[in-house]
DNA sequence: GCGACAG
DNA sequence: ATCTTGTCGC
């Protein structure tokens, strides 16, 4: 992917969403990945009621997960938000924290969709793609398709799945229905709302998922991502005012 | 035509 | 996403 031009992100949505048409046919979708010794987690967060978009990139170090490096970048919001173009809004900030970065990560996990998107474009494939990196997403709540009862127990997922679309590779696989899966559903934590994980770029979904897995902590998100949530939103213990005063 | 709709 | 207070539970 050449990092050309600004206007790439300044489209109409038509414009945007026949960019993802086109771009969702150059996404690979098997596993390339050199070997993984720190992982990226991405988010994004506003400030100003809006006005500022504030990207976050937490790097861990693998496997035992210690944050080795935290950026910020923030700048001017330039799109608003509609659903199926998050990435046009995200993405300009995402790079600008990643320029930041001393080094680049072997594998980037993103807050959002990967493949799971109405034209397999979440923001977490067209990073992957701007980025020449694996990626894979990692959301909190489902854009398309559909899938049945999540197993209770930790670990446990269910397929994602949705009709077939134009941008899909002549060879997926089908289901039994002839559906397309794009992600699974993982119960990454018992009786907590399950998250949805798919692969963005240069990743498949079992690999999607065992990284997922492999970063959980405590809570139903994955390390890199949940650390990533809290600087992008500025919230979490580094981040309080030190002379606030306490409530003991 | 009527919902659904990442962050 | 963000705006917001208290509250329930490990």
């Amino acid at each position: 992917m050449p990092r050309t031009a600004l206007h790439d992100w300044d489209l109409s949505p038509e414009e945007a969403i026949a960019l993802q048409t086109r771009l969702a046919t150059r996404l690979e979708r098997r596993d390339r990945c050199d070997p993984v010794t720190h992982v990226a987690g991405v988010d994004i967060g506003f400030e100003d009621g809006g006005a500022t978009t504030r990207a976050a990139v937490v790097v861990l170090r693998w496997p035992d997960l210690e944050t080795v490096e935290q950026v910020v970048h923030r700048e001017p919001t330039r799109m608003p938000y509609i659903p199926g173009l998050l990435s046009f809004r995200e993405i300009p900030a995402a790079l600008g924290a990643f320029d930041k970065l001393p080094r680049r990560p072997e594998l980037v996990m993103v807050d959002g969709q990967g493949i799971a998107h109405p034209r397999r474009l979440g923001i977490a494939a067209h990073l992957g793609l701007w980025l020449d990196l694996p990626t894979l997403g990692v959301a909190k709540k489902r854009l398309c398709g559909r899938h049945g009862e999540v197993p209770a127990a930790k670990g446990e997922w269910t397929p994602l799945t949705d009709r077939r679309r134009a941008e899909d590779p002549a060879d997926v696989p089908l289901d039994d229905d002839g559906r397309v899966v794009i992600g699974a559903v993982l119960r990454s934590r018992e009786r907590v709302k399950p998250v949805i994980v798919s692969p963005g770029h240069r990743l498949s979904l079992a690999t999607a998922l065992e990284w997922t897995l492999a970063c959980l902590g405590r809570t139903k998100l994955p390390e890199p991502t949940r650390l990533a949530d809290r600087l992008a939103s500025r919230r979490g213990r580094a981040f309080r005012d030190p002379g606030a005063p306490s409530l003991l």
